[in-house]
DNA sequence: CCTACCGATCGGTAGG
DNA sequence: CCTACCGATCGGTAGG
């Protein structure tokens, strides 16, 4: 494995980074050539390699620098003293504020993963299905400490993270609610979708729950 | 435009078209090439095009199949007698069934319709704007009608159809879940999260919406 | 930072 | 359905 060289803030292959990011974002890490990011700098495309290694680099880059922050702020979840469904509610705050800030870097390592080459590749898949794991370990808690509804974890934990990763869509196509109310508006979809539901209902409560196509 | 030349069940474009939808999934549109997908079939790449015009065709077909599959739901639901908050149920199933049965199209027309061609892309996302719109009405209606809690429609939109689009981790990675658990607890978390909440709840149900990062 | 250039691979065509 | 092949473009190197 190659070492890990962070790139400085401002320093060119930052610059770089940046800009091959943007692109991969907007026309994905295989259609995205050496000379386009080399274009978007000012340079011909021979002078990228005075910065860095190969483009398979900036994708790795970009993929575990994010995925470094993800898991730092999972970490210290897990060691807050917060009930399980807070817990929850951080995480998904913190994903969402990585969204709006970052969304380029968060996309990428969301949907081009899995063009980094061989051993990376694998590396990558371990780290995301641990994290997924450990989400899924404090949902299980809220759960049983009934914060949480009966709800397989497995499948809570990809509702709230796919949820999520579709802001991409709202930074793409115009931002039609401002960054503050698109935050309060899925954590509310999402924490009372995921709320431990007391039995006491409104009579109407269940009835939508079944399926009535072709009534 | 084009011709559109449907590509009967059982012939052998529609066989490409899938072995394509297969790769394209995998590998990403612009990273699958002609002779990847013939190499699927069993023949040369200069053989696939006796019954394919172009790569890009097979990109138009898929997107706009799906596209035609999921309006012509909505219009039924739309029309249908149902409460809003069911008919959002009865499509948020629809999407979801989509995704279990025929993950491969629906993923390629979510995530690979970027690399449509000038025209069709403009198309493509005209389309899926108005689809996104019409949800979005059926939305307001229901918070008109109390059915839905006050949440802003566009985001409500972004957050159902994301999630359930996050269904391809599920495909991808073993199916650890039963499908129809998986509907269920999907739907569960969603239309709960939607529900109209009437003000008595008990009292400890406020807390966890604040903030408690730090605590 | 550049020009010049490499071998490989791309989508697609010609011709049979 | 094939072989042979096209011009374009790819990631990257040599050399300065």
């Amino acid at each position: 494995m190659a070492k890990i060289v962070p790139a400085k803030n401002g320093s060119k292959k930052d610059a770089i980074t940046r800009k091959a990011s943007a692109l991969f974002m907007k026309k994905g890490f295989p259609a995205t050539s050496m000379r386009d990011i080399a274009e978007a700098i000012g340079v011909e495309a021979p002078s990228l390699y005075n910065h860095i290694e190969s483009k398979n680099e900036i994708l790795k880059d970009v993929c575990f620098r994010i995925a470094r922050l993800f898991t730092n702020h999972l970490r210290e979840v897990e060691l807050s003293p917060e009930l399980y469904l807070s817990k929850i509610e951080s995480i998904i705050r913190f994903h969402i504020s990585m969204m709006v800030e970052e969304y380029e870097s968060v996309y990428i390592s969301e949907h081009e993963w899995k063009h980094l080459p061989g051993p990376l590749l694998n590396d990558f898949k371990t780290r995301r299905r641990n994290y997924r794991l450990r989400l899924a370990a404090i949902l299980q808690k809220g759960i049983d400490n009934k914060e949480i509804g009966i709800i397989n974890p497995y499948v809570a934990v990809l509702t709230i993270l796919s949820a999520i990763s579709g802001i991409e869509s709202w930074q793409r196509s115009g931002k039609k609610v401002d960054a503050k109310s698109l935050e309060e508006n899925m954590v509310k979809i999402l924490v009372e979708g995921l709320r431990y539901q007391p039995e006491i209902k409104s009579p109407s409560n269940h009835l939508t729950l079944k399926r009535q196509k072709g009534l």
